[in-house]
DNA sequence: GTATAGTAACTGACGAGTCAGTTACTTGTG
DNA sequence: CACAAGTAACTGACTCGTCAGTTACTATAC
């Protein structure tokens, strides 16, 4: 596959330093993404960039190393497409929406990326980094509900801390579905993404729905 | 740390051949777990077992051996719980209900099993069993949703296909959602489980309800 | 006394990380 | 322009710890 990718024509080896750190990491991404971080070796980062172990080992002195390096630029990346949709958004609605789509674009057009993500998010051994964006991705979220109720001033400070709590639980709700939808898509192909995408903004919409308007429908007695 | 468990007085101890199956199995679970696959050796599970790593060698044949065989249990323990619950209850919605609780339930009283689940549900490379609970689940799921529809025979088989194709989209979102509550709930032990399980109930709940109404919120032209 | 439960000590392969050396590119100097 | 001296990119071939899996031997129950 891909014997020669095209820029490099045969014999276009010496690289200054940053242009090749740049591709290394490109190569490490391609490799734990595809491959997860514990399958991945160090010969086959080296190997994917065409190059040693030894120079490898230049530019990060540990497997960890590079594994923090590829997923603090993958955190960055993701978190900055997020902010910059959602931010733009006026109301909430919207703003799912928006992230909805984000995460839709993301895996779309960096599967690699999105897959290093999901593959390791769950891991606490590996990659803090991923750990972070998920609580940072929580932090957004809820903002993101409460934007609307924290600006209203009628709102008591008690009836805005219950608002709060309720927030922070249905964080994790909307932020699972959204993750699985968006993996459950790219393992089904055949389906169309809009069909998917819409089911998802419809779904975590309602969430968010039921905390404005507070109702229960109290199915905890059996 | 636990110099001697009690039971066992010192010295060697011999073992029917299946009940020290049993017995490595426990000490697996516990094992794959807490550190997971690949930072799991077979030296702790028989030092857990307090064992020779020989002897379980004797029982499994191999690392990825031993592990499928701990999926398989765990896989089935929590599929056969989620089919007792699910199946007494009559409606849908105290499905749902049941279902949520099940998980929380067998989170909190096997947080060695839950852990394993979570942990390796989404990694090609090891458990295809898990792979497998997965597609079940959501093929319960599914089967869960379109319980009272299939029944209904005034629904024309078009509109019956309708719903089979909505309630599959639906799966990944609600089972996502699900999930991460029960992770999330356990990472926040300050929250009580019932706030928490509520919530998770109500808003799967709805996801369902969403399905019989088929309203629809039309996010998607921004 | 022989089956089976058990172990301590061993082996071999794999993979992270290193090092001594080579090759290409840059920069004075005449 | 040539041609050395200097330096940064790069490599092949190694070390060395770790860990899955084995072997050869011992203890115990019936």
């Amino acid at each position: 596959m891909a014997g020669t990718t095209g820029d490099d024509a045969g014999v276009r080896r010496r690289m200054p330093h940053a242009l090749r750190r740049e591709q290394l990491l490109r190569a490490a991404l391609g490799e734990f993404g595809r491959r997860g971080y514990h399958e991945t070796q160090m010969e086959h980062v080296a190997a994917a960039a065409r190059v040693s172990k030894a120079l490898l080992y230049q530019h990060f002195s540990a497997k960890d190393e590079l594994f923090a390096a590829v997923s603090a630029e993958v955190v960055a990346g993701l978190t900055a497409r997020l902010n910059a949709a959602v931010l733009a958004e006026q109301d909430s609605a919207a703003g799912i929406a928006a992230m909805v789509r984000v995460l839709y674009d993301y895996a779309t057009d960096e599967p690699d990326a999105w897959n290093l993500l999901v593959r390791h998010i769950d891991k606490p051994e590996v990659g803090p980094e991923l750990r972070e964006l998920r609580d940072r991705l929580g932090e957004a979220f809820a903002a993101l509900l409460l934007r609307r109720r924290r600006a209203d001033p009628t709102l008591s400070p008690a009836a805005l801390a219950v608002n709060e709590r309720r927030a922070r639980l249905l964080v994790p709700l909307m932020y699972g579905s959204m993750l699985s939808s968006v993996s459950w898509w790219l393992e089904h192909p055949d389906t169309p993404r809009e069909e998917a995408e819409a089911m998802a903004m419809d779904f975590v919409w309602l969430g968010l729905d039921r905390l404005r308007s507070g109702e229960r429908t109290d199915l905890r007695a059996r």
